[in-house]
RNA sequence: GGAGAGGUGGCCGAGUGGUCGAAGGCGCACGCCUGGAAAGCGUGUAUGCGUCAAAAGCGCAUCAUGGGUUCGAAUCCCAUUCUCUCCGCCA
């Protein structure tokens, strides 16, 4: 959620800096301006009265106790009228808060003044591309004839238990989720995450907090008997470990890490992209979140940035990175990067990380505050990434480590795997 | 799942209808004292919104959350939620 004062400041700013997400927003700022303006007068008028009220209210508690009580009944009248009007300025009030927050929930976050402008996918800048290139032979398997071939992992039998996208890992398969994620955090670690295992349900509150809610419904599962959620990316309950927290100025940096499933209902996909492991309702990932002062919170980025890439390098995967456009960027980021690994024997780059930098955007609607040097609270800036999402980085494991005796485990994983080749 | 007790400021804790945003203590900050420190003494110490160019000041709201009763609610009533204790069940 924007912050008002940016709004009010320079709403010609925002409105221009929001169509780079060709995001039209010229209504919508001067229905929210015009909103506010009703919000402070009839707040003042409504503090006025309430004020009258407390006042009189005063005033008969020492007309009774002064035993005067004729006259305490003669302003008890007066309240009455002074009741009504607080009682509806009060109710206008709240309509009018309500529709001020629901219109500032449709203003996406302010991309930052490097994002490319841009409609699609097509239009993302790349920014880096290591120098891995994978040449495959000619009968090279995608991974899910691989998971058939060294009977690693088990879609038919994932449809039968559950449904589709729940697949079974088995054999080399299990080990290897195990080991990537035991690795994936044993790294985070080194690099300085404190580690966290989250309750794999949140609140309604939490879904709120990182705006999977309200109005994307249609990723998330809902449990109707308790009103909770399986969450959808670790993200949701590292973060909102912060909701309504101010924090000391000492506690920034903060730097999390999370190893969790993740549940999507994915609606609406279809085809190439759901094919295998490339989009699952149950995945595992491993996820950071950055809590940081608002002056570094770009700095952090290439941090995270860097830390991801080097994840890819360990792993001995052809990656690159992208910048998100304007156009691709989502609702909630301010700058995004895009990790992925090429797929060989799809011939596809499958999306494995994505590192954004909201700055106060979510901070904002949890009422994420540090006390600043002033000792004034202020809103911190979030941003998080996976590091990383398992099911594509198995793939492109499986495929482009194809080979034939078996495929092969890249030698920082196999002292997590205890194999170094499925054959 | 059943029965009971409870949720007050950063923490502990008092407060059962009026002058209570809230005693007292701890903690923290600043000052005095000291060669320095401790102790002691003094002062200050919530958040949001509004007013204001800004600060101060002032006003409003907030004692788990939401509603109600009342001229007036931390205090009474209802609902929700969370915590604790006992019983039951259970990995």
């Amino acid at each position: 959620m924007l912050q008002l004062n940016i709004i009010n400041e320079d709403p010609q700013k925002v409105e221009e800096l929001l169509w780079i997400k060709n995001f039209e927003a010229g209504s919508l700022i001067s229905e929210i301006l015009d909103l506010d303006n009703c919000r402070r007068e009839t707040q003042k008028k409504l503090d006025d009265g309430l004020a009258e009220a407390n006042r009189l209210a005063k005033e008969i508690g020492i007309l009774y106790s002064s035993g005067r009580g004729d006259e305490a009944n003669e302003l008890k009248q007066k309240t009455a009228s002074l009741k009504k009007g607080t009682q509806t300025l009060s109710a206008g009030l709240e309509q009018i808060k309500l529709s001020l927050e629901e219109k500032l929930l449709q203003l996406p976050n302010i991309p930052h003044p490097s994002v490319p402008p841009g409609k699609s996918e097509a239009d993302n800048e790349q920014v880096a591309m290591n120098d891995i290139r994978v040449e495959l032979d000619p009968g090279a398997l995608p991974h899910w004839d691989l998971a058939v071939k060294y009977d690693i992992i088990d879609f038919d039998l994932g449809s039968k238990v559950t449904g589709a996208g729940f697949p079974f890992y088995k054999n080399h398969g299990a080990r290897l989720q195990r080991a990537l994620i035991n690795f994936f955090l044993d790294e985070a670690i080194k690099a300085g995450y404190t580690e966290y295992q989250p309750p794999l349900f949140v609140n309604e509150d939490s879904a709120y907090g990182t705006g999977q809610l309200p109005d994307k419904e249609g990723q998330m599962y809902h449990i109707t008997e308790d009103n909770l959620y399986p969450i959808p990316t670790a993200e949701v309950p590292l973060t909102n470990i912060y909701r309504d927290v101010i924090l000391a100025k000492d506690q920034l940096p903060i730097k999390n890490v999370a190893y969790s499933n993740c549940f999507r209902r994915e609606a609406g996909s279809y085809g190439k992209d759901v094919r295998g492991l490339n989009r699952l309702h149950q995945f595992d990932k491993v996820e950071i979140v950055h809590i940081c002062h608002p002056e570094r919170s770009y700095t952090v980025l290439e941090e995270m940035r860097n830390y991801v890439a080097s994840l890819l390098e360990k792993l001995e995967l052809p990656y690159r990175i992208l910048k998100l456009c304007g156009g691709d960027l989502s609702f909630t980021s301010a700058l995004t990067y895009d990790f992925e690994v090429y797929s060989a024997a799809q011939q596809r780059w499958l999306e494995v990380s994505s590192v954004s930098n909201f700055e106060a955007f979510q901070s904002n609607r949890m009422k994420l505050r540090f006390r600043g040097e002033d000792g004034k609270t202020r809103l911190a800036h979030t941003l998080n990434g996976s590091a990383l999402a398992l099911p594509r980085v198995v793939a492109a494991l499986l495929e482009n480590n194809q080979s034939g005796t078996g495929i092969l485990i890249p030698a920082a994983l196999q002292g997590y795997t205890g194999f170094d080749k499925i054959a």
